[in-house]
DNA sequence: GTAGGGTTAG
């Protein structure tokens, strides 16, 4: 079934470009260079003061890289399994990507045949280095492949967010007969993790629990993530309770699970839980638990929750503070944003957006100004989301000039290409201030075909001017979109009446009734006793109803 | 040797 499933993924065109040929190698200065250093054999031989070979092991273990690269090359043809296992091992765990390489050519140019174990590791090196296409080269040259050169390939795909090729060749994998083991199925399960992976999912989970997997740390944490993020959370709150054990990863993974989809006290509660049993929080914890608190705007518990990292052995990091300036901005308290920002050692252009987007939420057109001035001074690159937020900025600032120079630099430049959630940003930008006119002229110059969020912003411009004409328009462009949005009918019958045109009022309402819109009706929530009542226009029969003006 | 959880916008 799974193979019938994922069939038509394998035969895509992104597995296709998979099997395309790949860049000739290994490229000529690197063949330049290795044969200088074979060539320097010959030299010692003709200079005996050269030092004595060394063993290339040993410089491993001693942390000589350098000395070991070099070494290999004068020894030449004479570089055995020990030598090339003990200098790809090191290049590995020091991200030493030239060096890598240069062990990887010298195989070549001493037509060395690496065994199984040698490839492998020579895949796992590219896929860290995360030269995918490398890796799969090599990968796909091996004669022999076992269970953990097929897992490394596939767990490249999949971070690299290769899915379907990563499916694929867990596909291949079955078909050659190789099972696959703990580490297979976690990175499997990776790749099923996002929009359209959930049926895949389900149908590899099916063999997780045939082989007996499931209760394994690593594939449960997939397992839960992947449920969590197709919004299945009863489902991975299930695995992650049928673990018999339980650590930071599995833990994290449901508290973010819980967080990512706005269930943010349920996200607050499980951690609250999860720490009196003992679970040891890290920064990813932290993140995940300070995500929760931005959604429940709890200015209190965010400081309280701040202090325990401060004071905890937890080493914060760059997300971690990133998060932190969120929470504050997010609590209302942009003072403490920025004292996060001020303090960190080193930002990403995240810390600068989500110190942006906090100003510009808070109207503080000045603020994001002088911010992306000094981002700008500090040669920081901004992306789509901060352009977003100085637009977005200017716009709930009234900062119209500003705003408009900003916008025409970005079209003229080529910093950060002009979407048009950008061009939606100058909609609001004029209408908020009162341009609805000019703002319509805007729209119909775009390169984009508006969108109903493009018409909506400037309908509820019209409606905040008072302009009936250009809001009739946008109205109507609505109803072509999406006749059955009863709030565009709403807005449109109150632009007539704040006008004091009541026949078209009557109008719009019979429209709506003859095209059976339905408006929902409004809704108020009141907490009492730890118990959540909801009451609706009109509601007579709540129990509570008489109390809710006390 | 191969593994799992994280931040900004809409």
């Amino acid at each position: 079934m799974l193979r019938s499933c994922l069939r038509s993924s394998i035969c895509s065109n992104r597995w296709a470009a998979s099997t395309k040929p790949y860049f000739a190698w290994p490229p000529p200065n690197l063949l330049l260079h290795i044969s200088k250093h074979l060539s320097s054999e010959s030299s010692r031989r003709k200079n005996p003061q050269l030092p004595p070979l060394s063993d290339l092991k040993s410089l491993c273990i001693e942390d000589r890289l350098k000395e070991a690269i070099l070494e290999m090359g004068i020894q030449g043809l004479r570089v055995d399994f020990d030598g090339y296992d003990s200098l790809l091992a090191v290049c590995i765990n020091q991200n030493a990507v030239r060096e890598g390489q240069r062990v990887h050519s010298h195989m070549i140019k001493t037509r060395y045949f690496p065994p199984v174990f040698l490839n492998t590791r020579l895949v796992i090196m590219y896929v860290k280095f995360g030269f995918l296409e490398d890796a799969r080269r090599v990968f796909d040259g091996m004669s022999e492949r076992n269970v953990v050169s097929w897992t490394a390939v596939i767990s490249g795909c999949a971070r690299r967010g290769r899915r379907y090729e990563a499916l694929g060749l867990f596909l291949r994998m079955l078909e050659t007969g190789i099972f696959p083991n703990e580490f297979t199925f976690a990175s499997t399960l990776t790749a099923c993790t996002g929009p359209g992976g959930l049926e895949h999912g389900i149908q590899v989970h099916s063999l997780v629990i045939k082989s007996n997997f499931e209760s394994h740390l690593c594939v449960g944490s997939s397992l839960v993530d992947m449920y969590a993020k197709a919004g299945r959370i009863q489902e991975a709150r299930r695995v992650f309770d049928k673990l018999p054990e339980r650590n930071v990863v599995s833990c994290t993974a449901i508290i973010t699970g819980y967080a990512q989809l706005g269930l943010d006290e349920k996200a607050l509660e499980l951690f609250c839980q999860l720490q009196k049993e003992g679970m040891e929080s890290n920064p990813v914890t932290y993140v995940s638990l300070v995500t929760a608190l931005s959604g429940l705007a709890a200015l209190d518990y965010g400081r309280q929750v701040h202090t325990q990292i401060i004071r905890s052995e937890v080493q914060s990091n760059v997300v971690l503070q990133n998060s932190l300036i969120d929470m504050y901005s997010k609590c209302g308290s942009l003072t403490y944003s920025r004292r996060v920002f001020n303090s960190m050692p080193e930002r990403t252009v995240i810390s600068w957006n989500a110190m942006l987007v906090g100003y510009s939420k808070h109207g503080l057109g000045q603020q994001v100004l002088e911010l992306f001035k000094l981002m700008q001074k500090e040669d920081v690159k901004p992306d789509r989301i901060t352009l977003m937020a100085v637009l977005s900025g200017c716009s709930h600032g009234g900062l119209v000039h500003e705003g408009l120079d900003i916008f025409y630099w970005m079209v003229r430049g080529q910093y950060v290409e002009a979407e048009i959630e950008h061009y939606g940003c100058i909609v609001d930008l004029l209408g908020r201030a009162g341009l609805v006119d000019k703002a319509l002229i805007f729209i119909k110059q775009m390169p984009f075909e508006p969108t109903a969020g493009i018409w909506d912003t400037l309908l509820g411009a019209c409606r905040a001017h008072s302009n009936v004409p250009v809001g009739e328009y946008a109205a109507q462009q609505l109803f072509n979109i999406d006749p059955q949005n009863a709030r565009n009918y709403v807005i449109l019958s109150n632009i007539f009446a704040a006008a004091g045109r009541w026949e078209d009022v009557i109008n719009v309402r019979r429209l709506m009734k003859e095209k059976t819109v339905m408006k929902e009706p409004g809704q108020s929530w009141i907490k009492l006793d730890r118990k959540l009542h909801a009451f609706y226009v009109s509601d007579q029969f709540h129990s509570k109803k008489g109390k809710k003006y006390l």
